[in-house]
Formats: structure tokens, C-alpha cells, sequence
DNA sequence: GTCGTTTATATGTATATACATAATAAAGGT
DNA sequence: ACCTTTATTATGTATATACATATAAACGAC
């Protein structure tokens, strides 16, 4: 019946525990791992490795030689779950489809090649994509594409009914990025695309992926009114 | 000069490429840790240091018995780091100032109370505030307090000069709670603390924090134009 | 004092070993 | 075939030990 935690999770927890009750406050140094180990009778690996996961989540710093202190304003850790839209569309029940609503190839404007480090004249495929679910307009998606992160003579067709971002899971495979949320008046194009006046405010995820040390991918995603990026602290 | 990784860190790269290279595919099993063992000539608790990290960002799944997986679509994990507005303000060289707008006792509307588990009736304090960065203003705050969460008799005064925020955080103690981001358009008193037209487009956090069992506050912050959510992958 | 050098120390990591746990796979019984 | 029991196995955790590393603090030279 009780669902208290053993090992190195009992500890995690009783630190936190007293960290909430104050009994070391905010800015405060905690005892070092060797004394936490006698105390609560187990190997200082068990507190490094419960010490450790506070650590991450920022309400414990620990620095070598210095020890280890309540953090004093703790930057709250959240974990976003950045889905796949498929799946968050398919989670809710209704059915996704991905329509491309343009494809050609031309050279950025200079922000977009200078976020992908490509030279200023460099030709990209350039994709507008609209996000479907249930036959209503989920998100417009405005995407450049590196040729030089595909296949050689890659087209729009070899997508099938896949969404960019699903082929290119698929087939170029994993890399890193960087994500940026914003709100924003919609564009022109977004507005029309989701059925929106021009203006309205829509939520805007702007995504770079990287492999390696070439750009593949910049995009920008413009979602329906009512979305809502959600997270548990 | 050689930035390479070592020990566990090096594993977890070499892991990571493989994955990326496709050697071990989305969906398929990757070798046992004891067989990374004797492959990396290191122990298996390095190797299992490695595979958790991954695991838990989300690009490994992990089965006791069954083995170890690489995820098929996965979910990207990227940790947001939800900065105390003060520091977020001062980062940028600027000073910070909160001004306390409106400060009153009376019952939340419906669905707040809610929000925060009250009954209907309940009344709380709801607070205004502007906070400002070099004189300007960075963003709208209107929160509900539970005055069952605070001291007796507390009133805005004991604020002092600190935003609200930071004076929970220092006298109610950690606690935990939930976020969630939106893009709206904005409300007719935030328009008018934030200088912008009714209807513009803000950026919107929305909070409730917990402590024990009860709900201690709900915050709605109207960011103004500009403000950007940013993490790495 | 100010600057570099040494030393002490808490955390960080690696190791072998052992046992716990979950969950699949195999064996057995009906 | 179906259900139950048992074995097997990969990961999960705990342990003692050892050494690495960052860095605060003490020390000395000037």
C-alpha cells in the first residue's frame, strides 16, 4: 500500500522534503555526500545519484570542492514534449492529413539563409504545407529544405503522404535543433490557410535542425487558435 | 584541442552517431550493455550511465529483460527553463521594477476557482501587476491568491518592493505546479498596461502552483510583443 | 597588498561485484 | 489450445573502492 520510494528515491525525496519544509533554505549549503551517506546509512553513490537528479532539475548546485546549496531562485526545469503533429492529432482521436500546398525551389531571404548557414545566393527547396485534422486547418507550415541534406535530385513527389517532417525522420534520420515559441499576428498566407482574419493571433513554433554540421531544415509552423503548449513542473 | 568527449560522455556520443548514421535504426534493438561493455572495453555501469541519458531524453527506450530500443518517432524532450522574471529582465543589463496595479479581495469567476480547487464562493486576493524592464513594460500579471496558502492577515503591503512572485517564493516555499503557453489576443486592461493596441497579438503563460494540497496561486502573464520561448534540442 | 603556487577537499567518474526486478520465453499441466 | 508456473535474462540499483578534477583556501614570494 504505500507508495513510498526505496533506494535512491526515498532520498531524492527526503532531501526534497526538507528543502520544502526549509529546514535548508534557499542559498543555504547542505551537508556533503559523505555525511548525507552516514546518515541515512547507504553508499555516498546512492546520495551522488539522488543529489544528482535534484541537481538537474536546478534546485540543487553543486559545484566540486565547493559542495553543494539549495539553489536561491530556482529556473524552474519544465521537460516539453515537442510532438510529433501526427501523433497529437491522432492523440485527440481525430484523423491527420498533411496537404502540400506549394513547392519550388528558390533562394531564401538573407535571415533564413543566415539561420541555415548557407551562402546568401544558395538555391533551397521551399515548402508551404498545411496541417490537417479531421479536414480542419490544424497548423501552416512554411519550411525550407537544404538539398544538400537530400538525396541527390530529390523532389517534393518522393514524399508521398508522409509530411516533410516524417520523411525527413525517416530518411535523413535524427539531429538537434533549436526551438523558439512566439506569438504572432498571422501572415498573410498563414491567414488564408487556416481560415483566419489577417492579424489574429496564432501561435508560432519556429524550429532549425541541424546534422552533423549542415543545416537540413528551417521551420516555421503557425497553429490553429486555441493551441496551447502544456507542461507539468 | 580535441573537444572529444571522454568515459561515459564519449559512450553516449558514439551511441548517439550510431544512431544518427542508422547503423541502429528507429524501432530496432541496439546490443545488450554488457555486450557495449566488452565492445567499449568499459564497465557495464558506464555503459548503463550512457543508454539512461539517452533514454531519458527520449531517443532510447529501455525494458527490463527485453532489451533496449531505438524510439521510433520520438517525442522530442527539450527542457525549458522558466526564468523568475527579475533575473530574465536583468540578464539583459536592464533594470527591473514590479508596480503593484490593483489589489483586492473578492471572489474568482467560475473557472478560476476551479483552476485552483476553491469552493465557488471562496474570495482571494486578485492582484495586478505591471512588471517593467528599463521603465518599460515587459509584461501584464493578473493572479489569484489563495489566502488560505499565505499568514494571517497578510495583506500587498508585506510585498515590499518584491514582485509577488518572488516573495512566495521566498516565504510559501517551493512548491510545484503546472505551465501551459498560448498566443492571444490581448485583453482590454493588458493592452493598456503594455501600451498596445486591444486585440494584439501577446504571448501568454499560464500557471497554477500547488503546495501539499492546496492550491496556493494562478498567474496569467501577458508578455509584451517580442518575448520568445527558446531551447535547444 | 597582489600575484602565482600549493594543498586540501567535495564532487565526478570508473570499476567489479552482487542482488533486485520486470518481463519475456519456456515448460508443464489441464 | 489455454492457463499457470518456472526459468531466463536485460536492465535497475546498491555497494566499496579508487582515482580524476575542479576549485576554495592556505601559503609564499615579491
Amino acid at each position: 500500500m504505500s507508495g513510498d520510494p526505496q533506494g535512491w528515491e526515498a532520498i531524492r525525496a527526503e532531501v526534497l522534503a526538507r528543502i520544502r519544509r526549509r529546514d535548508w533554505a534557499p542559498g543555504q549549503m547542505i551537508p556533503t555526500e559523505e555525511e548525507l551517506a552516514r546518515e541515512f546509512g547507504c553508499a555516498r553513490a546512492t546520495v551522488n545519484r539522488a543529489l544528482r537528479d535534484l541537481a538537474e532539475g536546478g534546485l540543487l548546485e553543486r559545484r566540486r570542492k565547493a559542495g553543494t546549496r539549495v539553489t536561491e531562485n530556482p529556473v524552474r526545469k519544465a521537460t516539453l514534449s515537442i510532438p510529433v503533429i501526427r501523433q497529437e492529432v491522432e492523440a485527440t482521436g481525430r484523423t491527420y492529413a498533411a496537404r502540400l500546398i506549394r513547392a519550388e525551389r528558390r533562394a531564401p531571404s538573407e535571415p533564413v539563409a543566415g539561420q541555415l548557414g548557407v551562402p546568401a545566393g544558395a538555391v533551397l527547396w521551399h515548402l508551404v504545407t498545411l496541417h490537417l485534422a479531421a479536414s480542419r486547418p490544424h497548423a501552416a507550415e512554411n519550411r525550407w529544405l537544404n538539398p544538400a541534406a537530400l538525396p541527390p535530385r530529390w523532389t517534393p513527389e518522393r514524399l508521398g503522404t508522409l509530411s516533410v517532417n516524417e520523411w525527413l525522420v525517416r530518411h535523413v534520420g535524427f539531429a538537434w535543433g533549436d526551438i523558439a515559441f512566439s506569438a504572432e499576428a498571422a501572415q498573410e498566407e498563414e491567414a488564408a490557410l487556416l481560415g483566419l482574419d489577417r492579424g489574429a493571433a496564432i501561435f508560432v513554433t519556429e524550429r532549425t535542425t541541424w546534422a552533423e554540421d549542415h543545416a537540413i531544415t528551417a521551420v516555421r509552423l503557425a497553429h490553429a487558435p486555441g493551441y496551447r503548449l502544456h507542461t507539468v513542473l
